[in-house]
DNA sequence: TGACAATTACTGCCTATGCAGTCATTGTTT
DNA sequence: AAACAATGACTGCATAGGCAGTAATTGTCA
């Protein structure tokens, strides 16, 4: 292992990754979700969304995993995707605990509607990044994200 | 400005700096927390107690515009760490308005006894990283904070 | 000086969501 | 085949935190 990055005089609530995160994604979300306010959408129903689209997940435990997220919530929010005619439920017929998911016309409607907003929301606040880092930032986050999966939450090491 | 990062081909989920954030974030919370549970710390006690600490902040509602948190959650989290006594409430004599904050001895206990364990924490996650990565990391990560704080919250653009 | 705006701390209310548990179903192991 | 573990969808419960409102105080401007 190289040498650690931090040492106490190094690390700072400003200069802290947890912190930038955690502020930024604060910061993020109801700008985010403002472009999607007269859709009456989440952020996270925008997230769900996508994964379907991009075929990343068909169940609601796909999605879970894919965003990281508790997979009850995952199954409310489906309901209220499905309420709106976004998403329809099917049961599947070869694994009967498992039930499908797939986009509705009207979801695959409201879904491009709602992207050129988003491309612009995103592609605004990457205006003074050259394309080289934006693809950097992409990168560090997914390699750190990666190893974060990895690592287990730690229970109790200290005796 | 600079011709536009994403375009409808190449945003995807994957790619999604806003679905990177949240997923990162999501993943951080409860890892970065099992190092405070002994002593039942979240996060968020954590980082108002840095903000604290490295005198960003002495009043609630500075520690709020820090964290780009809800002034009314700080309120109530500084009534836990009072409650602990790791902070003391003092009124303001200049401007009545205000109540000032300050880490009592044992919040500094408390706060360096935590901050090995945080760093390995870090540390660790950036094992595979060069300092140059992790700099650069932050200092991506703060210019998009900066940027992001600039940016209204839309209201209603379209018509 | 008096009216009004801005700011601070704080509070009630509501929603999102994490946790833990249930039931149904499937896979595995002996 | 029978027992048991694992997985899926889903649900009740508890809590964190955002929003909006209040009272006190201060600043501003006519």
């Amino acid at each position: 292992m190289a040498k650690p990055f931090y040492s106490a005089d190094t690390y700072s609530a400003q200069r802290s990754i947890g912190c930038l995160l955690r502020r930024l994604t604060n910061l993020m979300l109801p700008r985010a979700e403002a472009r999607f306010a007269d859709k009456d959408l989440t952020f996270t129903h925008w997230v769900i969304l996508m994964c379907l689209r991009d075929g990343l997940a068909d169940t609601c435990a796909d999605i879970a995993r894919h965003m990281s997220y508790d997979s009850g919530a995952i199954t409310r929010l489906v309901d209220q995707l499905e309420k709106r005619g976004f998403v329809a439920r099917k049961r599947s017929t070869t694994d009967r605990r498992v039930v499908h998911l797939a986009m509705t016309a009207e979801g695959k409607a409201v879904t491009k509607a709602l992207t050129p907003s988003t491309l612009n929301f995103w592609n605004e606040l990457l205006e003074d990044f050259s394309a080289a880092e934006a693809e950097k930032l992409i990168e560090l986050l997914t390699r750190l994200l990666n190893k974060m999966e990895k690592t287990p939450i730690a229970q109790d090491e200290a005796a």
